[in-house]
DNA sequence: TACCTTCATTAGTGACACGAACGTTCGTCT
DNA sequence: AGACGAACGTTCGTGTCACTAATGAAGGTA
């Protein structure tokens, strides 16, 4: 017989952001899985969906659209412009902004990383009905509406 | 007028994974600005419940319980036992164990962190119905129950 | 001019999940 | 009996991530 599996308590099971900590969990752990077979980070797909979509941008721009930090969109900048895979110019009409300009070589590395990202979040919602998919993504979207600091304050990202 | 909000793609806005995220980043935050009024901790909570509901148990019994990892466990148990909330005794059946035990000082703390999680709970789940919260709390459920390794090897702990 | 803000960048912090290794004890098998 | 593997508590260390502070350069505006 297999040794018993000390479940946790249903008290703590029952607790909604217990729940939300243990999913985000293993949603990381699966995405993360996927995109390290391209050598790939997370911050990248963001990154590289947000110009494909919005077009150039500022590093500024980035941050707030990916809510990736300032601070760590240079290093996740420096990755992708070491690959090939985006463009830092100076931008003439404001010389304290970089515009970040997407290469085809970004977006063909798109594409690839999309199709992981594809399979990450099947998987992830494997054990669901795509209706119980669906409803779990409109719930979620709610609650993080809900929750988001309406005004920024003066430099503060994000 | 308010500057341009600049928000995220749809494409971003749509990812499960991401959504898991931001909604486990904000639950978390909530839980812990409650709990630091009582100068309280997360792993405080979730060991005192599993004690009240489980019984005394071993460190690691407990660590597989609470999802806390017994290095972690050591740290979480001294703060508990300088409170006087947990007993920490040698197990005289075994004497690798050391036997937790709740106290009435425990329980009492345990009371008043219950009010707080139960706080933020209902803050976390406000944008949503009741119904919504349940069938939310159901699908996290189904998809972090499917999502785990069945059989843990030898001396792997969680 | 002076002042405040925004930008890119560097460096650093704290929380958290997780792993390695050690000495000790238990259980089992020979 | 002795040998061996596994579990226990503990210490120390790692990698990731969200986040802050501070700086120099450049814009906006009174």
């Amino acid at each position: 017989m297999s040794p018993t599996p000390e479940p946790a308590p249903a008290r703590l099971r029952a607790i909604p952001s217990r729940l939300l900590s243990g999913a985000a969990l293993v949603a990381d752990r699966l995405v993360n899985e996927r995109l390290a077979a391209e050598g790939a980070h997370k911050w990248h797909f963001a990154v590289l969906v947000t110009l494909a979509e919005a077009g150039a941008a500022s590093q500024a721009e980035l941050s707030r659209r990916t809510g990736i930090y300032r601070s760590d969109m240079v290093a996740v900048l420096n990755e992708l412009a070491d690959a090939a895979c985006v463009r830092r110019d100076p931008d003439p009409a404001d010389r304290r902004r970089n515009v970040i300009t997407l290469t085809p070589a970004g977006r063909r590395r798109l594409d690839r990383l999309d199709a992981l990202i594809d399979d990450a979040q099947r998987e992830l919602l494997a054990p669901l009905t795509p209706g119980e998919g669906a409803e779990l993504t409109r719930l979620l979207t709610a609650l993080t509406e809900h929750h988001r600091p309406a005004h920024p304050r003066p430099d503060e990202q994000r």
